[in-house]
DNA sequence: TACCAGGTAAAAA
DNA sequence: TTTTTACATGGT
């Protein structure tokens, strides 16, 4: 039976899932007013479906939980729980609007995008591996290295004859050999990154997951760009996308700086610092307007 | 065919 | 200290 998710209104599933409608099936999509994800849960893996069953004012999620084996209810509860999270249903967006109201631009994106909520990592780990495959090649052809990444590495579940596959754990990145990685078509070096990365969070050296507690987001941007493997722009986006800290907004992306440019400036280039700059317009919800301007550019706004 | 794409570390100057 | 280069894949 399946089970229900009331988040706080707005929120329009539709808007929500559009970052993922060009997902791998198997792994993560939003099709057909559906979004799909493998997850883990403890020791369980786990097909979750979310549709919506409700409007954009009085919202409602049917959540069913589909796996290989019996899942316990203490269990459906978490994952009830983390689904809810990574899709910010408990986010209240009013501050948001009322912060970004004076900005005529951005007012309107959001109203004709009212109920979108910025979707959050199941795990920080995987927000700063994914980032990190992100780096510098184009969003396509990140996504379609990250999917052999998890195709190869990731647990598999077989439900109905189908097979899925949910994010690998840091102990399994931890003790992949560069071969592998070189042929999920990832740089050597990136390779070494994330294996250093997960071998020294599987040793304890590094807790991304204790990142939640530091509410300060310069404060974890400062330890995490000690790393090997992570500047500043991963760090932001790692924050933003993991920690769903609205204040993180990456000024270096030449996405968010496309976004800027095109809405704002009549498509002139503008800097990494005039963009910092700029942001502050939107004060601490400036990491929620970069979100607003990439879905927007996704629905063609603006153009 | 080039060249750019939600960068970074290491080498060279 | 600052500047230049190598790296990987996918779209145009």
């Amino acid at each position: 039976m399946p089970l229900l998710i009331h988040p706080v209104a707005p929120f329009d599933l539709s808007l929500c899932g559009a970052i993922f409608s060009s997902g791998d099936p198997e792994i993560r999509i939003f099709r057909n007013g559906e979004f799909r994800q493998v997850i883990r849960q403890g020791e369980d893996t786990v097909l979750v479906e979310v549709s919506s069953v409700g409007t954009v004012e009085d919202p409602a999620l049917s959540l069913t939980i589909r796996s290989d084996r019996a899942v316990t209810n203490h269990t459906s509860n978490r994952i009830r729980a983390k689904v809810a999270m990574m899709l910010s249903t408990a986010d209240d967006l009013a501050p948001f609007y009322k912060a970004i109201s004076k900005d005529p631009i951005m007012a309107d994106l959001s109203s004709r995008l009212r109920g979108l909520k910025a979707p959050v990592t199941p795990t920080v780990f995987e927000a700063l591996t994914d980032s990190i495959i992100e780096q510098q090649i184009s969003l396509s052809a990140a996504r379609s290295i990250q999917n052999r990444l998890i195709r190869m590495l990731g647990h598999q579940l077989v439900v109905d004859g189908a097979v899925y596959y949910a994010y690998p754990d840091p102990e399994i990145l931890a003790r992949t050999p560069d071969a592998a990685y070189r042929s999920c078509g990832l740089s050597t070096r990136k390779g070494e990154y994330i294996r250093g990365i997960a071998l020294r969070t599987t040793q304890g050296d590094l807790d991304v997951e204790g990142f939640r507690k530091i509410t300060d987001s310069e404060e974890v941007i400062a330890d995490l760009v000690k790393e090997r493997g992570i500047g500043r722009w991963t760090a932001e986006l790692t924050v933003l996308r993991g920690l769903h800290r609205p204040e993180a907004f990456p000024a270096d992306d030449v996405g968010v700086r496309r976004s800027i440019s095109r809405f704002y400036r009549g498509g002139e280039k503008i800097s990494s610092a005039d963009a910092r700059s700029f942001a502050e317009r939107w004060g601490t919800w400036k990491g929620f307007a970069a979100y607003y301007l990439e879905i927007a550019g996704l629905f063609g706004i603006g153009s």
